[in-house]
DNA sequence: TATATACATGAAATCGTTTTCATAACTGAT
DNA sequence: ATCAGTTATGAAAACGATTTCATGTATATA
């Protein structure tokens, strides 16, 4: 394979200018710069990106980190992210954390090796302090996940409100007795702010929460069924549930509906995320603007990258949006 | 940050010794290992990667291409290509073609970059002749796309019989105006696959093809509810219709109800892939073993890899199966 | 005892670029 | 005529690792 300095040959001029060429500084004359060019054309010369990334201390690739790909909530924010970051002429590394603290923690450590000029983190399985250290390695953006203690740039959403308007919705419909089923597994923000907007909702209307009231880690459509039967044999049953996210509220109404149950008579049911499956199943939803949430991310990614200097905090928070269909 | 030369240096060894412990070279003493390793923990040193690759002219990094992620056989694929490359060690970098010749073209480029040690095709916009050229960088591998001319190993499964299964059972079901809506936008293998089993299948029946009962460039669950209304307004309504995907299928359905029509009595669909949606709309469907399409994918490529020889040829095929619900 | 072989280490070359530094020619202003 | 600044080019150093080659010592073999 043609290197840098067998195009100098061939051009008759030094490694040096041909650099330049490639790099398209100015002060390299018309003449040259079309020896050059017909030089690495005729030797098929495309320069080996690794030498550059090594030289230049630059890698222009991003890494994103997500707990899982199928959920769809992470495939569209990818997606998303993908196609900015090509705009932006960067490259994207994907890892998934599979909601495993280890597995995070290891891919970190591409940031200390070089790899990577900058992190995209979507969900947190560490404490904030775990990660922080990593910072001085290269720039970590946060997006849907968020830690006010985190001097970062991050993209996200009022999750409380998220949880909040959900929750009142369903106050509003009538109900007295609502589940909440949180998505995110573990004790990760996100899900503890959506909790904190259903407390909040419940408490201003003066219901009292029970204790049989409260799931979490259900985050499939096979975890929405397993809901589905936890409730059914409940004694006292709601009327109502406040689900984490579009798959538990599809697998929770469509057993419920194998069961003879009618929606929302027999049992209303939100979603959140407002995924193509919810306007299939009728679900209404909380709708999180995730196109928007990934383009800023990565737009503040590639800005932190570029700007010299280190943005410490640069938050953009999104506004949700009811989106009000028949299932409740 | 630290070198592997100031690693040398607090050991009081060479950088050529610091090397043979991180690569796990044989003939170092233990009192040396346990030096250079005390020095790393001390200097918190991870060497560059950039170095590596240029030394070593590896990158551990795979790509893989697909037209879209938020398309679900999409996303399932490249998550479990990430588990299996995280598995045997290989980074992935994720690239989006968006369905255009020229996005796939200019990924290609990565190859030749030696940005990374191979690369998964699982679908090919361009035609095989335009990509051969690029085998010369590095080994590709077809996964789910196919083309017998291409001397690669793949992972794929007979569309024709993919076809054909899904329009045979339609006949079995007593259907005679089969309407066949392919899901891959332009002329893709896979598409045309299915498309001849489709024929295939209503020729073996004797019921001959009429023009209207063709469609493509339908990929969506948008698409599939135009492709309602068009199917809704033609003279001669069909009884069932074959798609090349469950969202397709999904849309359909959806808006066909939405008008009044019973599922299966006034129109039986069926879908392709069985992705999680199908369950919930009750939706029959032509099952593609996604998980294992992606593993075998990704270990031919790392077998290729690490193997020092060219496997020119080592195609895996996989079966389909008919899974029936509510909706023929 | 001579000699091949395994073990252990380091100096220097190498991977393929970009960057720094040096040099020189040319331009325009004083 | 001199000086400063712009334009144009190349030699050599640098990026941070691994690999090759050379050398020395200990051990086993004939």
């Amino acid at each position: 394979m043609a290197t840098i300095s067998d195009v100098a040959e061939r051009a008759g001029l030094s490694r040096t200018t041909v650099s330049r060429v490639i790099n398209q500084h100015p002060y390299v004359s018309e003449e040259k710069k079309k020896l050059v060019k017909q030089a690495m054309e005729e030797l098929q010369y495309v320069p080996n990106s690794n030498a550059q990334k090594l030289r230049k201390q630059k890698t222009e690739t991003i890494a994103v980190y997500v707990p899982r790909l199928t959920n769809p909530f992470f495939s569209q924010l990818v997606e998303t992210m993908e196609e900015v970051a090509a705009e932006k002429e960067f490259q994207l590394l994907f890892c998934q954390t599979r909601y495993n603290k280890q597995q995070e923690l290891s891919y970190l450590q591409l940031l200390r090796g070089k790899q990577i000029d900058g992190l995209i983190l979507t969900s947190m399985e560490n404490h904030w302090t775990e990660i922080e250290p990593y910072l001085t390695y290269g720039p970590i953006v946060l997006c849907n996940e968020y830690d006010y203690e985190a001097k970062v740039p991050m993209a996200h959403l009022d999750q409380v409100m998220g949880g909040y308007i959900g929750t009142q919705h369903l106050i509003d419909r009538g109900h007295q007795s609502i589940v909440y089923c949180s998505s995110e597994p573990g004790g990760s923000r996100v899900s503890k702010g959506r909790q904190e907007g259903y407390i909040k909702a419940m408490h201003q209307a003066g219901i009292s929460i029970k204790p049989e009231w409260m799931y979490t880690d259900q985050f499939t459509i096979e975890g929405g069924k397993r809901l589905f039967y936890r409730l059914h044999n409940l004694k006292e049953r709601p009327t109502a549930v406040f689900t984490g996210s579009d798959e538990v509220a599809s697998g929770l109404i469509f057993e419920a509906r194998k069961n003879g149950y009618r929606i929302p008579d027999d049992l209303a049911v939100i979603g959140f995320d407002d995924q193509p499956v919810a306007e299939l199943m009728g679900l209404t939803t909380v709708k999180q603007p995730v196109h928007q949430l990934g383009r800023t991310a990565m737009e503040l990614m590639v800005e932190q990258i570029q700007s010299s200097q280190k943005i410490s905090s640069n938050r953009v928070e999104l506004p949700f949006e009811l989106i009000i269909r028949d299932s409740t």
